[in-house]
DNA sequence: ATGTGTGGTTTCCTTCAGGTAACTGGTTTC
DNA sequence: GAAACCAGTTACCTGAAGGAAACCACACAT
């Protein structure tokens, strides 16, 4: 193989890589959901209250598709009315520096935002 | 102000900066125009003919959105027939590591889709 | 004047993410 | 037996994202 194949081959390898992380993180309640697992398992109904504004089909399908992806684990609990306990897997917690580079290069966004602000 | 409303507007705060920031990235092909910026500036032509499958139109408008946005910056150059130059501001270099940190899981969430597969 | 290259814009169309609201089904409490 | 709680599902609708193709304006070259 040569030199210049291999780049190509490469660069094509972390455009996948990128849309694959994209994808997963897509969705406009994902991230939230994933912050609420953050501090430990959670009930449906509990999520539903703890994320502002979502709707009963969107958590479902987006529990769903990190389920599926194998961030969350969704266990069905048999207590007297039923209850469903969502978690996040030892591999959703691998997505959370990802969140957190992601926060922090927006909160200084927001500072410089304000600063330009100033500045002019 | 109580502990408690601290942190609930630092969690707002938190959640309103992944926002911010993954509405900067969000379009499909923010990420591939920065990427192509990645190694010096470029025309909008070669930009176009390195970005794989992109239209003009598309191409156009994120381009400028990301410069209203700060990360990049277009200028022309009076050349015979006219060029348009596109490259990366400092800010926009600041973004960088943010993909690289997504593209770096999304390879190792690959290896383990492949190793699952072998597994089963 | 005709064509070529550059850097776009405009128009039209389709698809899909996401929202609302109503409904389901099982269980427990009144 | 009615009402309420939990965990969803179904049906319907809308706006925005994005694609295709044609068009536009300017400069030069032939």
């Amino acid at each position: 193989m040569e030199k210049e194949e291999l780049n190509e081959s490469a660069c094509k390898a972390h455009h996948l890589a990128i849309r694959d992380t994209m994808e997963l993180l897509s969705g406009k309640w994902k991230i939230r959901i994933i912050g609420a697992l953050n501090f430990g398992p959670m009930r449906f109904m509990a999520l539903k209250e703890s994320i502002n504004g979502v709707a009963a089909k969107m958590l479902s399908k987006e529990l769903q598709e990190l389920e599926l992806n194998g961030l969350v684990k969704r266990s069905v609990l048999n207590t007297k009315p039923i209850a469903v306990e969502y978690e996040l897997t030892e591999y959703g917690e691998t997505v959370k520096p990802i969140i957190e580079v992601i926060a922090e290069w927006g909160k200084q966004h927001r500072s410089k935002l304000i600063r330009d602000m100033k500045a002019e």
